[in-house]
Order: C-alpha cells, then structure tokens, then sequence
RNA sequence: GUGGGCGUAGUUCAGUUGGUAGAGCCCUGGAUUGUGAUUCCAGUUGUCGUGGGUUCGAGUCCCAUCGUCCACCCCA
C-alpha cells in the first residue's frame, strides 16, 4: 500500500456521525437570525494580509504569529482569514452597504489560525459571525445579546453559558486609560511576572487578566478602566445594563474583561463556560466603532460577535444534547433479480408520492437475512420487503422494525400507510 | 513558542523482569425452505507512529522525529 497522506494538524474531519450537532446549530442560528432581520454575507475566506494587519493590529498575537500568510504568483502577500469581521466590514464597504445606512449581517465559515491545538482550538475553526453597522445606541448591542441569550435557550445550553460584560470606553479614553495603567505598572516593574511584562508593550490592558496570584494585589490596586470611562460610554453602559435588567439577562461585570483584538471600544461582552476546559469562551463580541474609518469607509458605528462552532458542539456532545439524528424512514430490502429491477422504481414511485419520505433502497445484492440486518442497523423504522412472491401478488411487504406485525400491500396502499406513519 | 501524558487490528484497549502479538466491539458467513436487533459457531484485519541505537533477540530499554491529547500562551 502506498504510503498514506493525513489531513493537516489542527484541522478536522466532521464525520457524518457528529455532523447532526453543526446541523442543529447552523439551522437553529439561520432561522433565529432570520427573525431579527438578519441577513447572511459570504466573503472568501483569503484577504490581502494587509486588511488583518490594519484591523486586527499589528502587534497582536494573531497577527504576529498565528496567521497563515503567503505570497501568490504575483508576489501580493495574501493571508487566510483569521476571523470574521475584517472580511465582512471589507466587503461592506466596497458594495457600499454601509453609504447612508444601516446593515444588520451574519456570517459563517473556517477560519485559520497557526496555534498549537487543544481542546476547543484548532487551526482550522469554525465561527459564525454576526456584525451590524451605523447604529450606535446601546439599543443595538442589547439586540445583540438578547438575540444570542435567545439561542442558548433554543439550543438548550442557557444554564451552561454566563455572560460578562465590560467597557473599554471610547477610543480616546482607552488609550489614556491605557497610558495611565502602562506609567502604574512601569513604575513597578520588578513585581511584574515574564508574561506580563512582554504585555506592558503588546497589550498592558490584558496584565488585569492574569491568572497568577503573586500579581493580584497589584492588579486590586492598579487605576480602574471604569473610573476612567469619558462620560458618553459611562452613559451607553448604563443604559445597556439597564435594557439586560429589564429583559431579566443576568449577567457579570467584569473589569477584568478585555478583548485580544485591537478594535474594540466601548461595549465588550464574552458568553462563556465551565464545560469546556480552558477555552471557556463560546461567544465574544462586542462594539468597533473605529474600524469602518480605519478601513477606509466612511465613519459608521459597528457593534458584532462571533461565536465557534467547534466549542458548542463538543458542548452539545458532552451534554447530552443531542440534536436530530436523522435516520431514514424505510429501508427496501430486495431479493431476486426481479426485484431487484423493479425494486428501484417502485422506490422513485414511493419517493413522488412522499417527498418527506427518507427510503434507503437497498444495493448489492444478498440474502433476505443479511439485507434485514443491514435495514436494522440503519435504525429505519420499517423494512419493505420485495421478493419473488410479492412482485407475483403486485404486492410489497412492510414490516415494522421497531414491533408490530408484518403486513403485505399494494404500492399503493404501502404509500398510503406510510404516509400516515411518518 | 513552552510543558506534561499518550501513540499496538476499522475502533476501545491488554501485552507480565526484553524471546518476532492478543481480547471486546465492529465487519463477513453459518445455525433446514424468504426476515433484523438477543443467543451460539466460524472467519478476516496489524511494516506494534517513523528513523536510528543497545542486544544473540526490542511492542517492551535509550535517542531523535512526527502525530495526538491536555495545559500554558492566545482566543471563538
């Protein structure tokens, strides 16, 4: 045998035994979105590298060193993506979505990321996005994670999945507060741990996040995000906090809680949960008002999350969540050569009558006894049976698999009975 | 990029102090004439991740490498 070739490290095969939870999740998404008034985009999944680099940041890790980046044949250096929301606030400037209105989207699609795989994070990922644009009240961004609470509850995980929530303020006084914090912790560098000082330079807001207790009394009194917030986004926090009251969102405000790209300003919010091990985030967004003018578009607002597909179905999987199976209705089971040429259009005739019906017809010949074991193991309900004695009578057997007894009928009365049955 | 665990049939795994491999499941066939899921019988499947080394002899010991899982980091 030849030497085998296996997929690439970090990206999977969804095997048709899992594909039922991505299923659910995709349909359960496309109509709830559907409801709110969403419209799905698709974009190609490679970018100039220079559109991640602009929007993502360029001394963040992802573009650092996690993308996967080459040249094609004219020397252009092309990146595939790394995330969503670059791609999809491109593609709406260039079709002038964004020229004087608003625009509620939603993506889905592989994402690409260089790192080293565990559970929960793969090179080769899956997201759906969704992204809206010139509305900046905190209305929307309530929209936001309603709409998102509203499909834990439709996927059954709402006890499994917490929302947090915090506020980088606007551009300005993040970057101030992010002076402020960097003078704190530069004068105290010698308490810093090793992560923590190669964030000073990358991501200082990010030091508030670490895990190591030698750094928490300096965190604990390290200058505080929210006294610094300017008072537009104290204001559109309240607010926001005040519409997740009122619709009974529980949620936790968390200071701590920054996000690794550089976009984000004011609203940021992370659904996340204890289930997964450390990649406890299922879904994370939050508002980017700057991007569009950063990206050359006329100023518009622009607030939007992502979820991954991988972390909820493993979530779905572990729960016992189980999705719908979709096994097949009936399964023709056919012996002789007579049956076996009529057998196939007695099937197309079944499938006319009963577009809903799922028939598996039965190829490759064999006994009646291995054919009922394989119409057993495929979980259909009933077996149809064609054989010599019912192809003289006109007939065809229908046997239900699961109790009951075995009746012979026309096709006709066979169609009838299954169509009261499924 | 760093650390730890693990790589033996399609799959889950066993393999004792080094003596060239086994089990369950799955799959296939059979247990009187055309009937599955239970039971019984029989059968197929492996360069023991890869490459070196030690040894008379390595699945078993050593080194390297690749893969995988988990964690750090990062993030959805």
């Amino acid at each position: 045998m030849a030497q085998q070739i296996k997929a690439i490290r970090g990206m999977n095969d969804i095997l048709p035994e899992n594909i039922h939870y991505w299923h659910r999740i995709e349909g359960t998404v496309r109509t709830l979105l559907g409801r709110y008034g969403y419209n799905e985009i698709r974009m190609p999944v490679i970018e100039k590298t220079e559109l991640f680099k602009r929007s993502i940041g360029e001394v963040t890790d992802i573009v650092e060193k996690e993308m996967y980046t080459f040249d094609d044949r004219n020397g252009d250096s092309l990146t595939m993506r790394p995330e969503g929301t670059a791609g999809c606030v491109r593609a709406a400037i260039q079709n002038g979505l964004l020229h004087n209105q608003t625009q509620r989207l939603w993506y889905q699609g592989a994402m690409f990321r260089y790192e080293r795989p565990q559970k929960g994070r793969y090179r080769q990922f899956h997201q759906i996005g969704v992204e809206v644009f010139g509305m900046d009240g905190p209305d929307i961004d309530a929209e936001l994670i309603l709409l998102s609470a509203r499909l834990w509850r439709e996927l059954g995980m709402e006890s499994m999945v917490t929302l947090q929530l915090n506020s980088l303020g606007s551009a300005d006084s993040r970057a101030a507060y992010r002076d402020k914090l960097t003078a704190y912790l530069g004068q105290r560098k010698e308490q810093l741990d090793e992560d923590s000082l190669r964030r000073l330079d990358s991501n200082p807001l990010r030091i508030l996040d670490s895990k190591n207790p030698d750094m928490a009394e300096l965190i604990a009194n390290a200058p505080k995000l929210t006294e610094e917030l300017d008072d537009e986004s104290k204001q559109h926090f309240d607010a926001l906090c005040r519409t997740l009251d009122a619709a009974g969102i529980k949620y936790e405000i968390n200071p701590c809680l920054v996000r690794g790209l550089d976009y984000y300003s004011k609203t940021v919010f992370e659904w996340v949960t204890d289930l997964l091990g450390a990649q406890g985030t299922v879904c994370a967004g939050g508002r980017y008002d700057g991007l569009v003018t950063q990206l050359g578009g006329k100023e518009s607002s622009a607030v939007g999350f992502a979820m991954g597909i991988e972390r909820l179905a493993v979530m779905m999987q572990e729960n016992g969540l189980g999705g719908d199976d979709h096994y097949p209705d009936a399964y023709l089971v056919q012996v002789g050569e007579r049956a076996m040429q009529q057998g196939m259009i007695v099937a197309e005739k079944m499938r006319d009558a009963l577009p809903g019906l799922r028939l598996i017809t039965h190829c490759g010949g064999g006994s009646f006894k291995s054919q009922f074991k394989k119409a057993d193991r495929s979980n259909a309900q009933f077996a149809l049976i064609l054989g010599d004695d019912e192809i003289d009578k006109g007939e065809i057997g229908i046997k239900p698999l699961r109790g009951g007894e075995q009746q012979l009928l026309t096709v006709d009365a066979a169609i009838e009975y299954l169509q009261q049955q499924i």
